[in-house]
RNA sequence: GCCGGGGUGGUGAAACUGGUAAACACAGCAGACUUAAAAUCUGCCGGCGCAAGCCUUACGGGUUCAAGUCCCGUCCUCGGCACCA
């Protein structure tokens, strides 16, 4: 598998689609390793405890966001994938329009000569740029901080604590001022160049322009260290320029203390800017997205080698085709510092593939992401000498993909990635690797606890303990099998640390997966968390019995009775017989927008009716009884199979279950000729009345207001309006 | 902090397009059957109140004849935030 994976590195390589550079990482300077984000804790290395650093390493990475636009327009082909996952990933790519605005510097503001770039969405507001924001990395911050020891140990101070966007976002915002300054692209003015911890330099440009009047982070900034505030997009709240501002104005608005750009609104000022920064080649619109390319170099053992030679004449050069796998070693000495293989010279000692001389193998390995990202794929042909060969375009796309929701954005990014490239390297016809997707809720049971004199907790498997409850049926205390109490620890995911797991074999052993997977589906719709309970379990048990119990009545009793024909059914069983339509077409809607545990209630409530119907006439209640089980039979089929079939046959229902029609509904069985209506005085429900279920709106009215119900509440008082809503109910305001 | 979910009885949940809140179950309580137990069956089961009735879908506002559902704000909670995978 690794092979194909190296295999597909170099295409993707060859193409420009993989490409090396720097990138930022946590370094925990104590065990000399990278750390991933998790094994960051408020700034701290898990298991040092010392500071971490961020560190500039080189990194491979891919280029997803060649496929921004791409990935982004095509999730409206996937109609059948969750709303949320689709939105989710959306904002992910996160497209925006905007300005790239270059700010010139020379020999008087900077001691040379060049451009800062930076990119922003509001170019409307550049007239209110008070001052700009480079980060810690910024080439004009090493400059600044060359001779000025306090500019460089906030340099240093600023490259402390974590790298992920939790922790930047919620940091709090720091800044020092250096005694560089760019001018301003339209005005020419001077503008201060501060650094801020803020601004990463892997984001974007590694620079900001700063318009504290309309963006909350600069005007936080700008309060802080006394930076001016400058009002260009006008607004009621702000009318008085002098005032001492709470908060920045963000929204768009028309443009004042803007020169010629006064009165524009926003477009027409984006619109205006744009066009004289273009003129003085000074910047120009641009679509900026907030997806990043996926850097995939892991200093860790495990992984994916990356098929890579450094060599000092040649640069890097990829290891040839024949030459792959790259194969990982096994005799690894592992000591939790630094990256294991690259401490084995036999690993990474090589002659360069191109001039022969000695060379080093890349010694990081892939993220375990790009294995997660192509399997469906290769899983179509295993055995393929190939990274996959046609039968991944017979069977791709996946029908029906399941995970959890906390997959929706990177292991599905990257999926919809990898198929892409895969396709352009010609792979693979198709783009998208899941039709439908469903995220699944996780199962969670009652968890349990003792704690000992240490404070250790010791957990009992909710099996195990009893549980006491007051007269309500609320728990009040949990006892252990030794007879003494435990803690209730409340509900949480399955895990064998918390001994709350339950073995599916065992249940299986004891009621049958049928009730097993009766009791999945009617808990909890399969997208929610399913809290696990035995006395559910059992619930589902009973149920499922009772089907078998009727069946065998059926077969063995009201069958006999069954002769033939569309008798003339009493009201009592026309009730019933519309009971069993009205359920099927409840469960047929269900089943279609995939909620199951409704459907299973469905069934639930078609034998309850079954169970009630009158057997006076045997005939009509023979015939009633045989077509309201085989419906219910055929709704549970997909949920118990086993025991729908089984009963299918013995019931003597014509062929197999299998082959059997879906039922539909049989509107007739729905129809009635008196429906009930509520009646509400005033919103509230007051009573019910009895109409003709053709009577029209004056009819209903007439009844409606006549009714006991109605002339109680209305208290003598003319109705204001009456308001009718068919089938349902008449609301009389007084 | 940002993005996406969620918050309804003792519990799991249901309520489709704004129209009877709590369907269907679990637990509980009472009863029938039984010498007894299990199993099964029947009834009750959001809160307050003797009752009439009033209140109730996290909290506070709003829109509407009508809000669990729509709008604004707040709180809590779960998932993700690019090196957990």
């Amino acid at each position: 598998y690794y092979r194909w994976e190296q295999w597909l590195f170099k295409r993707l390589y060859e193409k420009g689609l993989i490409y090396k550079r720097l990138g930022t990482v946590n370094w925990d300077p104590v065990d000399e390793t990278v750390l991933a984000n998790e094994q960051v804790i408020d700034g701290r290395g898990w298991r040092s405890g010392a500071l971490v650093e961020k560190r500039e390493i080189p990194m491979y990475y891919m280029k997803i966001t060649a496929y921004a636009d791409e990935l982004l327009a095509s999730l409206d082909d996937l109609p059948d994938w969750p709303e949320q996952v689709r939105t989710m990933q959306k904002n992910w790519i996160g497209r925006s329009e905007g300005v790239e605005i270059s700010f010139p510097y020379d020999e008087a503001s900077i001691g040379k000569t060049g451009t800062l770039k930076v990119f922003t969405t509001r170019a409307d507001t550049l007239m209110g740029a008070t001052y700009v924001a480079v980060a810690a990395e910024h080439p004009l911050a090493e400059q600044a901080a060359a001779n000025d020891p306090a500019l460089a140990a906030f340099i240093e101070e600023c490259k402390r604590g974590g790298v992920s966007e939790a922790d930047m976002a919620t940091m709090e915002k720091m800044g020092m001022a250096t005694p560089l300054s760019v001018r301003h692209p339209l005005t020419d003015e001077l503008l201060p160049v501060w650094v801020a911890n803020y601004v990463l330099m892997g984001y974007g440009e590694g620079a900001v322009m700063a318009v504290p009047a309309h963006d909350e982070r600069d005007f936080a900034f700008a309060h802080k260290y006394g930076l001016p505030v400058k009002m260009v997009v006008g607004s009621d709240r702000y009318a008085d320029v002098a005032a001492p501002w709470q908060d920045a104005y963000a929204e768009h608005g028309t443009l004042v203390n803007s020169d010629k750009y006064d009165g524009l609104d926003f477009q027409g000022a984006v619109d205006a800017i744009a066009a004289d920064l273009e003129a003085k080649q000074l910047g120009n619109k641009r679509v900026q997205y907030r997806l990043r390319d996926w850097g995939i170099s892991r200093q860790r053992y495990w992984g994916c080698p990356i098929p890579m030679i450094r060599c000092d004449s040649c640069g890097d050069v990829p290891v040839p085709d024949e030459d792959l796998p790259v194969v990982l070693p096994e005799n690894v000495e592992i000591t939790g510092r630094g990256s294991p293989l690259a401490k084995m010279p036999e690993f990474y000692e090589c002659a360069c593939p191109s001039c022969g001389k000695p060379a080093r193998r890349e010694t990081d390995t892939m993220d375990t992401f790009v294995e997660s990202s192509w399997y469906f794929l290769r899983y179509a042909c295993p055995d393929a000498d190939a990274m996959v060969d046609e039968r991944a375009n017979y069977w791709a796309l996946v029908d029906q993909y399941i995970g959890g929701i906390e997959h929706a954005i990177l292991h599905l990014l990257y999926s919809r990635f990898f198929t892409r490239a895969m396709r352009d390297c010609g792979l693979v016809d198709v783009s998208e690797p899941f039709t439908r997707l469903l995220t699944q809720g996780m199962v969670v049971a009652d968890t349990y606890y003792r704690e000992d004199e240490a404070g250790r907790k010791q957990w009992f498997n909710p099996a195990e303990v009893a549980v006491e409850r007051d007269d309500k049926g609320r728990v009040t205390s949990a006892r252990a099998p030794d007879g003494a109490a435990v803690v209730i620890g409340g509900t949480e995911k399955m895990s064998k640390s918390k001994n709350n797991g339950v073995d599916p074999q065992a249940l299986i052993d004891r009621y049958g997966a049928d009730t097993a997977r009766f009791f999945i589906i009617f808990a909890a719709p399969p997208d929610q968390q399913l809290e696990w309970s035995d006395s559910g379990v059992e619930g589902a048990f009973r149920f499922l019995r009772r089907v078998w119990n009727f069946g065998h009545a059926y077969a063995t009793q009201h069958r006999a009775q069954l002769a033939g024909g569309a008798p003339e059914l009493p009201a009592a069983l026309a009730d019933v017989r519309r009971e069993i339509h009205l359920n099927l077409k409840q469960a047929n809607f269900d089943f279609a927008r995939h909620q199951f545990n409704t459907v299973a209630s469905a069934t639930m409530k078609m034998l309850n009716a079954l169970e009630k119907a009158p057997q006076g006439d045997a005939a009509a209640h023979a015939a009633v009884a045989s077509e309201g089980f085989s419906i219910l039979l055929r709704v549970l089929a997909p949920i118990t199979p086993h025991l729908a079939h089984t009963l299918w046959t013995e019931c003597g229902f014509a062929g197999k279950l299998l082959d059997a029609a879906w039922p539909e509904p049989d509107e007739n069985a729905l129809r009635q000729d008196e429906i009930e209506l509520m009646v509400q005085v005033n919103g509230k429900l007051r009573g019910s009345i009895q109409v003709a279920a053709d009577a029209d709106q004056d009819t209903i009215e007439g009844i409606a207001l006549a009714s006991e119900a109605a002339q109680k509440f209305m208290d003598g008082k003319p109705p204001r309006k009456v308001v009718v809503v068919k089938g349902r109910l008449v609301n009389i305001v007084v």
